[in-house]
DNA sequence: CGAGTTGTTGACTCAGGTCAAACAAGGTGG
DNA sequence: CCACCTTGTTTGACCTGAGTCAACAACTCG
């Protein structure tokens, strides 16, 4: 993983975090100011690059500049369970402000640029920065928010649906940072990453993503995935985007 | 539900969320007078009871202070999820400090005690106690880790491990809280909520618990189960607490 | 006592896992 | 430019863990 000390552009590597953060909490211009005056690095990360490993103890806070990165957890058996996916904004380590030793492993699925951020430095930044604060609460209730509906996903639906939602979620919070709508956006996924994160087989995931495109709903182009009917697959899903809590 | 407002005595409605709170976050004496100091009442519950409902707008937030709750969400198909249990001395809605809307139910499981808070008190607490503030924090981000262990739980390990962990983690916990070790605890829960828990019928978990008493690390009476070898048990479960975050 | 819960067991079914083999598409180094 | 490797997709045949359905037993509490 390579990485080097930020040069002076015109585009802040905060940028997305800004706007990430706006849309939790009504922060105000000197709220941006101390987001944008925090000491950083910018990193770069390659496809199945590790952030964070389980059980090591993170000195530095990093969000997603560009890429897509999961959280992930190893069963005993070595299955891997993929419990979160992100997109650019996220913050990918907020709980390492108050716990000391990562629980899980963070890993990038593409090729990705990252911001670092010391540790004491964001937290000083939740503590002088009230607003702020309180956008870092919301983001991470929100999260919790997610894992319980990935309870229930992982837990409770039929393989197809299953996928169905969670490609939904992905699609929904995509959009909600303006990263494109349902039909415009190609699918980041391999058919093992989907597996990993709904407890299913990549075997069993090709079946059930054949069976979505012979209904109509999606299409397989190569490796990447579109939604073609964004009504029906929703449907098809029983997606209902009120556990992203997306209202402020 | 009947309740009513709390009496002079000689017992804090507060007690076991104090000790909590401490268990979390070097509080001190200060901290603690301000949650003595708390608006509330006290109130009491049914099993089945519900305290949240999914889609509504809580204002008090409430902690337990004897007995046992879950939080729930529906599928689809009417069944339901359990994501987490909760034991005395648990903030049941951290979450709507922060949050406007439930995303999911919480019930008590037996007859249970609990104390509510205005949350605007609770909020300003949390604000005005840099350090029970953190422990809010810290309480949050470990429920988000059970989550996440939940996700992994549900997602890759076989029904007899599943349970097994589930019940582990639940002993631990408690255990943690000062309640009882693990060959003294009587798990509260009806086979039904062991698979609503674990995404499995309570049919196979009849099944699973038979075999883990014949197995000899269980012992069934009636209702109630108890551990009696609590290391095999732990093995079976292939459990390692380092996702409680126990040690602060 | 009677009604609603829970627990128990057996017979049968099926969604999803397992195993195995081909195939496609980049990427890389000679 | 080709040979080779890696990573991902696809399909088929077969198997099994867990669900479903149904009946009954045991317990609890109003």
């Amino acid at each position: 993983m390579d990485t080097h000390i930020s040069m002076i552009s015109d585009v802040s590597p905060f940028r997305q975090l800004v706007a990430k953060l706006r849309r939790l909490a009504p922060i105000d211009e000197a709220d941006e100011a101390a987001v944008l005056a925090l000491p950083h690095r910018v990193g770069r990360a390659r496809a199945r690059d590790y952030l964070i490993r389980e059980g090591s103890k993170p000195h530095e806070c990093c969000a997603l500049i560009d890429g897509y990165a999961a959280r992930s957890k190893l069963g005993v058996n070595g299955g891997r369970q993929i419990v979160s996916f992100h997109i650019p904004g996220d913050i990918l380590d907020i709980q390492h402000l108050f716990l000391e030793r990562a629980d899980h492993n963070v890993q990038v699925i593409s090729d990705a640029t990252l911001v670092w951020v010391p540790m004491a430095a964001m937290r000083a930044l939740a503590t002088q920065r009230p607003t702020i604060g309180t956008a870092f609460w919301r983001d991470a209730l929100i999260d919790a928010s997610i894992f319980r509906e990935w309870v229930l996903n992982v837990g409770r639906r039929d393989a197809k649906t299953r996928i169905a939602h969670m490609l939904c979620e992905f699609i929904v919070r995509r959009a909600a940072a303006g990263l494109g709508t349902a039909e415009q956006t190609q699918l980041p996924f391999s058919q093992e990453e989907i597996g990993d994160a709904t407890g299913l087989t990549s075997v069993h995931v090709n079946r059930m993503l054949r069976e979505l495109a012979e209904a109509g709903l999606i299409v397989r182009k190569g490796r990447s995935l579109e939604i073609v009917d964004w009504d029906g697959f929703r449907r098809a899903a029983g997606f209902d985007a009120a556990y992203l809590h997306l209202a402020a």
